[in-house]
DNA sequence: GATGCGTGGGA
DNA sequence: TTCCCAAGCAT
């Protein structure tokens, strides 16, 4: 619902396109002002955009282009390439989606160039979908994302939370969309949100709509979007399995099922993972017989919906041992290749680290008193930098390694 | 409509 | 530390 009329204008499409020209955000993906967008640039950022923010997408923006100019090479290359270029991102269906979705335009020699077209493909949304043909061909179509909501909450002071609001602030949204400069009217209001239009403390004596919006109006501005608040995951328990081969001093790796958490992604053999894994049991889920080194402390991963805390395991076997079925040994050298999640690089990370550090005087209590195997006495170094094979990538490159003793109980 | 799906950064 | 969030999509 909104709130009450007082005396507001209309939001002028027009004045915001005065302060876009002045103020407009210079983007690696953003084509100059009177040139033509590359559809294909404008859909790459798009969907690396989803849920991520601009400081992360450059990085990965720019490699993408460099090793896939063209959305026809991207559609011919493997896909285990694309998974690997996109590691770190997260949310990595996107990926899956964005080299299912190149093949389908190169099948069709361009892009749909209109927002029916473009929903069809996979990973495009209604919110990507409305982009694309705005941005890309000047249609005269709302683009609504996070940004898009708070505006429009804000400036009709709707009362309504999110989600179930978001059918009116669509409404909204399509309202203002200009016949004129559609496309620059799309990244404008996204801009607005970005950089005056903020979560918090939202700078409205910038605004060019700070005369019509109703939440400033009240000196309500910082509590739009209304929204309800979800509750965290469970934590959940687990054990990872690292098994350096000697000879090539390889690690021994799998890839998780194309679908769900972490999908087509590269990891060391883990246990299931439970709230109530039992660390202690864990070799039983080990993937090989071997000499099993229960590691001190633990690593630690907050996804979306739950947190993590996966206790690892380090053993060495000799040249030329066998991969287990499903599974395959890769050289440390050859890691970076690997499409590897930030969970699994600090489980590797966290292996590597034991076995490169050298032992510290300094004894230190185990994490867990009751253990299969008990851990080795030195203490982990708290913040070792990370094994040379696992940097790489200016934007993730470094994963912290979040892990350490637990003083348990008390 | 509610869930599942990553990651990194800022307050 | 903890919480929230950042150009959402698929089911």
């Amino acid at each position: 619902m909104v709130a009450p009329a007082a005396s507001h204008s209309r939001p002028d499409a027009a004045d915001l396109l005065v302060w876009y020209d002045r103020h407009r955000r210079a983007l690696p993906w953003r084509a100059l002002p009177g040139v033509a967008p590359d559809p294909y640039r404008v859909w790459l950022s798009e969907i690396m955009l989803q849920q991520t923010t601009v400081a992360a997408v450059k990085p990965y923006f720019a490699r993408f282009l460099e090793r896939f100019p063209t959305v026809e090479v991207l559609a011919a290359a493997p896909e285990e390439a694309v998974m690997g270029a996109w590691a770190g991102l997260g949310y990595y269906s996107r990926a899956r989606n964005l080299h299912a979705c190149a093949k389908a335009v190169a099948a069709a020699g361009a892009f749909p160039d209109t927002v029916e077209g473009l929903r069809k493909l996979p990973g495009i949304g209604a919110y990507t979908a409305g982009a694309i043909a705005a941005i890309a061909f000047d249609r005269p179509a709302a683009a609504v994302d996070g940004n898009v909501e708070r505006v429009v909450s804000r400036l009709y002071a709707i009362e309504t939370p999110i989600p179930a609001s978001r059918p009116e602030i669509r409404r909204l949204a399509e309202s203002l969309v200009p016949a004129s400069r559609p496309g620059d009217f799309a990244q404008a209001v996204m801009d607005l949100g970005a950089t005056l239009c903020t979560p918090k403390r939202p700078a409205c004596a910038l605004c060019p709509w700070m005369q019509p919006c109703r939440a400033r109006a009240e000196g309500l501005q910082e509590t739009f979007p209304r929204k309800v608040k979800k509750v965290a995951g469970a934590l959940r328990r687990g054990a990872a399995f690292v098994v350096l081969r000697a000879g090539d001093d390889a690690v021994l790796l799998r890839t998780r099922p194309p679908e769900g958490l972490l999908g087509s992604m590269a990891e060391p053999p883990t246990s299931e993972w439970r709230a109530d894994y039992d660390p202690a049991q864990a070799l039983l889920d080990a993937p090989l017989d071997a000499r099993w080194k229960r590691l001190p402390g633990l690593v630690r991963h907050v996804f979306t919906h739950f947190p993590l805390e996966l206790t690892v395991f380090l053993a060495r076997v000799g040249a030329g041992t066998p991969a287990p079925e499903g599974m395959r040994f890769t050289p440390r050298a050859a890691l970076d290749a690997e499409p590897l999640p930030g969970a699994m690089k600090k489980v590797l990370a966290h292996a590597l680290e034991q076995k490169l550090a050298a032992p510290p005087p300094a004894p230190k209590p185990p994490p867990e008193p009751d253990l299969a195997t008990p851990p080795e006495p030195e203490a982990p170094p708290r913040r070792a930098p990370l094994p040379k094979v696992l940097s790489r990538r200016p934007a993730s490159a470094a994963p912290v390694v979040k892990a350490r003793g637990r003083p348990k109980g008390s």
